[in-house]
DNA sequence: AACCATTGCAACCGCAACATC
DNA sequence: AGATGTTGCGGTTGCAATGGT
């Protein structure tokens, strides 16, 4: 008949998170670790579906997430994979430890994926995003692609595990109200 | 100062693959 | 074997911030 009747208890909220939803999540998964996401959400008593908590855990909440500008040689990275797997961006985003494919499928859309139209007229002359991309180093052409690349400088290996859960030394994007080190330490201190 | 256009990013949506019953 | 639920992925959208006029 009319869904509205149980519109009560499937009330969802969605749009930007709070920073009371991100604590909530964050003491959740701290206290009971990642599980099944939609009862999580549930337990957590968020009203959020268990999709947009796991988005929001990867994408943003992780301590491990690494946030701010994508460096030159991690650019040089994402052309080179990108070029050899096309827009598997979770493929891609497991070769750059800290970023997440939404990242930096966001990044390929509007720096890259710029650059490239702006480039288009000289493209005829033999230009292609791989071919920019292959610079200095080579990776191993293992058909899966899943073997390892060797960068000019060895930043593939996580340089650190984020014992500092942000580097925000170019803040440009995460100023304005909370820094996710708020968080952090907030939920540390209020982890029951 | 006000308006408009552009940019960048967080979040949502739909779908396919996988797991469980 | 089929139904149902969950997860992961890629594409897309909405909107705030910023820049230009």
């Amino acid at each position: 008949m009319d869904k509205s009747c149980n519109s009560q208890e499937v009330e969802v909220r969605k749009g930007p998170w709070t920073m009371e939803e991100d604590l909530i999540l964050i003491n959740y998964i701290v206290n009971h670790g990642e599980g099944v996401w939609n009862s999580l959400a549930r337990s957590a008593g968020l009203k959020r579906t268990g999709k947009s908590c796991r988005l929001r855990w990867l994408n943003y909440l992780r301590p491990d997430v690494r946030r701010g500008n994508i460096t030159h040689e991690e650019q040089i990275l994402i052309m080179e994979l990108h070029s050899r797997w096309g827009n598997r961006w979770s493929k891609i985003a497991r070769h750059l430890p800290g970023r997440t494919d939404n990242e930096i499928k966001n990044y390929w859309r509007t720096r890259i994926q710029k650059h490239i139209k702006q480039a288009e007229p000289f493209a005829n002359q033999n230009f292609t995003p791989a071919q920019t991309a292959s610079t200095s180093y080579s990776c191993s052409t293992d058909q899966d692609g899943s073997g390892p690349c060797s960068p000019p400088m060895n930043f593939t290996s996580n340089p650190e595990p984020f014992t500092t859960p942000l580097s925000l030394e170019s803040n440009d994007n995460y100023d304005s109200f909370w820094s996710m080190e708020d968080l952090w330490s907030t939920q540390f201190f209020n982890s029951d």
